[in-house]
DNA sequence: CCGAATCCAATTGGATACTG
DNA sequence: CAGTATCCAATTGGATTCGG
């Protein structure tokens, strides 16, 4: 019974208070923001801290203002620390926390199944080039 | 050992070509987008075709402008179907496709997920609202 | 080296008015 | 009813410059 089986999908959404609703919304959407999740599997690919300038060349594409912004959100939320070794001049070293690791694996899914359904969205995109 | 777990999570998609890379990402950013979720857990409820007016009404917050963006978007990904029946007034019904519904669960797991870790985000939010 | 600040172009989003 | 069109405010993003 498709029914029931779709709306049992977000049956524990019932359960937030408001404020908690948003808050889960807030997350999801900064984590698949444009560069969130390519930051995020650099610093996992590092396995280690990794310096501004090591991320910045490692992304492929980012301007020096939007990794900064996207390493603030992702600090602000918990899933990368920053340490600064005040020296001259200035090291800066980010690096994935467990919060930030243990997110991977679920984010990780819905990519995949995205990847395996890739036939099923090109399609879809081909039948409606003329929208 | 860490490093091997984090890398092996995205080894997929080593094996995606560039261009396939691309559209995964793309669909990943529309599905996440400030809308989509909503409107299709309404229709996903809703069990059956629904009107644009009925849609406007339930998805708390949206604007007729955005409502009808997103329905337009998740249609050419292949997610949901719209039907014009032309009468007059106008009557168009919008559902859910099967690959619609079976994204959900990967969805409704990533969202289960981040709510479940809501007090790690809320303490670390806690923590830097200097920032 | 890291990143804040500034300037500017482009995109987005709401509100309103209008049409088949 | 279900949009499209338009106007406008606000946000975003790149490029560049400057500073600790």
């Amino acid at each position: 019974m498709v029914t029931k089986l779709t709306s049992e999908l977000f049956n524990f959404h019932e359960a937030l208070t408001p404020a908690d609703d948003r808050l889960t919304r807030e997350v999801l959407e900064r984590i698949t923001a444009r560069w969130s999740l390519a930051v995020m599997r650099i610093l996992a690919e590092a396995d280690g801290p990794l310096r501004f300038s090591r991320v910045l060349e490692r992304v492929q594409g980012i301007s020096q203002k939007a990794l900064t912004q996207t390493l603030r959100t992702l600090e602000r939320d918990g899933l990368i620390t920053r340490t600064l070794y005040p020296q001259v001049p200035p090291r800066v070293e980010y690096e994935l926390t467990t919060l930030g690791r243990d997110l991977l694996v679920p984010v990780a899914s819905l990519w995949r199944w995205i990847a395996g359904r890739l036939p099923d969205f090109a399609a879809a995109q081909a039948l409606r080039r003329d929208l």
